[in-house]
DNA sequence: GTCTGCATACTCGGATAAGAGCTGTCCGAGTAGCTTAGG
DNA sequence: CCTAAGCTACTCGGACAGCTCTTATCCGAGTATGCAGAC
């Protein structure tokens, strides 16, 4: 059960887009270079992005990715929803339906325990994930590490590659 | 992040043992006949269970598999380690270390603070998974579907292939 | 000087290959029980 | 009848393919920009 690479660099992307001057965009290039990432493949986690609705994309010159509402209302699950997609991890099967003495018309994806506890666990995970936002994770880095969203904004306005 | 097919198989055979005669093994190919399972990938499954120390396997005939302890002592989150292992789903890459003013010394799985987030909401999800044994299960079991032992019981003790 | 049209370069977006991991299968090593022969 | 040796059949265990999903890459569609030329 490996989660997909393109979540970690979809989160720092995100971080990294809101210290950006509002209504400015960035090439996925440009992000990618921060970290030395494919430029092509997180081009693709932040189509993902885009689609799901945290990000806009605009093409041509002075085109990229920006965020597409306040920091405050992107949770971590969010992310992590719109690059893994929204299927939970465990798939119940139902093979109790081949099992002896089965109901063909039961739906035991609502009565397998097994089933049951294996999603709660999974509620768990993604209640937490929704309880964190980006602009938590903006608020702590910037308490925590003072000098980041200085140097990351500088970056991004000197680099030229 | 599809979790292993194998791990809702395998839940599924630990619940059945709990039912069987202390002492008596069950093989493979029969616990995998009750859900028509294919049964050497069932018993491949039911290799890391042991190797886990949650099963006991036993050659010959009259072999088979059993619970190596109670079931008051297998967890969920036993189970699933088992099959999946111990790793976790998100793994920080520490794409930090990449970027402009990186500290090559430092541990980012530790000091980044998306790697803690992830790590967290994982840990909430091991903790709901390690909080429910198989013990639990079978008393739940019993107590919504009173028929379900005695009849899996009996299938196991009659129906011969 | 100002406006309009055009060429240009830039960026996203989806279509297209390589690699890793899960799924599924097969056969050999080892063991318990049965059969058979001998005492 | 009892015992013991050998044989048989059964079961696990790990080694061996097929397939799906992740990872990675490339090229085309569309657009804002900047330039050139006409008014």
């Amino acid at each position: 059960m490996r989660m997909n690479e393109g979540v970690e660099w979809a989160l720092h992307s995100c971080l990294n887009l809101t210290w950006m001057d509002p209504g400015r965009a960035v090439p996925a290039a440009r992000l990618a270079a921060f970290y030395d990432l494919p430029a092509a493949y997180l081009n693709k986690q932040l189509q993902a992005l885009a689609r799901a609705g945290i990000l806009t994309s605009t093409s041509g010159p002075r085109g990229g990715f920006r965020l597409a509402r306040r920091p405050e209302e992107i949770t971590l699950l969010d992310v992590v929803v719109a690059i893994e997609g929204a299927e939970d991890a465990f798939r119940c099967e139902q093979i109790l339906k081949k099992g002896p003495g089965a109901d063909p018309e039961a739906d035991y994806r609502k009565i397998c325990l097994i089933s049951q506890s294996m999603r709660q666990a999974e509620l768990a995970y993604r209640k937490e994930l929704a309880s964190r936002t980006i602009a938590d994770l903006k608020a702590d880095v910037e308490r925590l590490y003072p000098a980041t969203p200085g140097a990351t904004r500088a970056w991004f306005a000197n680099a030229r590659p």
